[in-house]
DNA sequence: CATAAATCCTATAAAAACTATAGGATATAG
DNA sequence: CTATATCCTATAGTTTTTATAGGATTTATG
């Protein structure tokens, strides 16, 4: 399961993206919007900041935007940047790897093979989709 | 990413598999040939037990064995037995579904639409893909 | 320049989950 | 009867997750 702090970074670009005409949006208003607590929110809107998905202007007036379209954000990124891997084990992980202690060979182990298909069957959603496929829609 | 205790269950599994012709198998020899703790793995095979996945005989000339094929155990159940959910999203699990508290309405609620995508890839594979699938190829 | 508004930054607290260990109870083979 | 091996439940230790705190910094505006 994804984090409450991934779910809330969605959450949080959903409603930036819907207010994107109306420029800086406040962190206290997704708080409220959204009810997350809002300083726990404020540390991940500053770490989408530092990872470049988002801008920021302070002072009054100020607040958080998106720095791309919604279309070329997609949900990988922002699963890997705030939970971590997305494969089922460190040995089929594309950005985390990490060898296998257990088995000799990773490339004749069935474990890894399924695994692997799981990551890929997952990523070729999980690259592809973007913010913008989960707007809410209509 | 699958919990240790997971992870561990499948390499017991596949150990218990792959002896399956000797009758019992010993925790200690599983833990010695899979490097886990023994105390660990004690409890992680009485849970498989419990679930009816394994069986036990007790005393001398004792220890763990399969209750049914490799083939007949889907690697969803021990993952959905020992780890939880395998979706991403609470809203989306259909073994352990909550419902979602930000979205007004699922229904059109893109996010849960994606998610909803991934868990059928991720359960295609696992419901289909069984212990005999990760046995050592060859 | 002074002030208020807002993010920035880092530390830490609180809670939950995960990993591992302990030790006696129970059953069984011989 | 004894040794062997699982059964069972509690708890300890560690890490991760979730949340909070509070001062520093930047900026708009009068």
């Amino acid at each position: 399961m994804l984090s409450k702090k991934t779910q809330y970074a969605f959450h949080a670009l959903i409603h930036l993206a819907e207010n994107a005409d109306k420029g800086p949006v406040l962190i206290s208003e997704i708080a409220q919007e959204k009810n997350i607590s809002i300083k726990f929110l404020e540390n991940i809107l500053l770490e989408l900041k530092n990872a470049g998905i988002l801008g920021s202007k302070k002072g009054k007036g100020g607040g958080y935007y998106l720095m791309r379209t919604p279309k070329e954000i997609p949900l990988a990124r922002i699963i890997r940047l705030l939970d971590g891997p997305i494969a089922l084990l460190p040995c089929v992980s594309l950005n985390y790897y990490e060898r296998c202690e257990t088995c000799k060979n990773e490339a004749v182990c069935g474990l890894n093979e399924v695994m692997s298909k799981v990551r890929d069957a997952t990523l070729k959603l999980l690259e592809n989709k973007t913010l913008k496929d989960i707007l809410t829609r209509n």
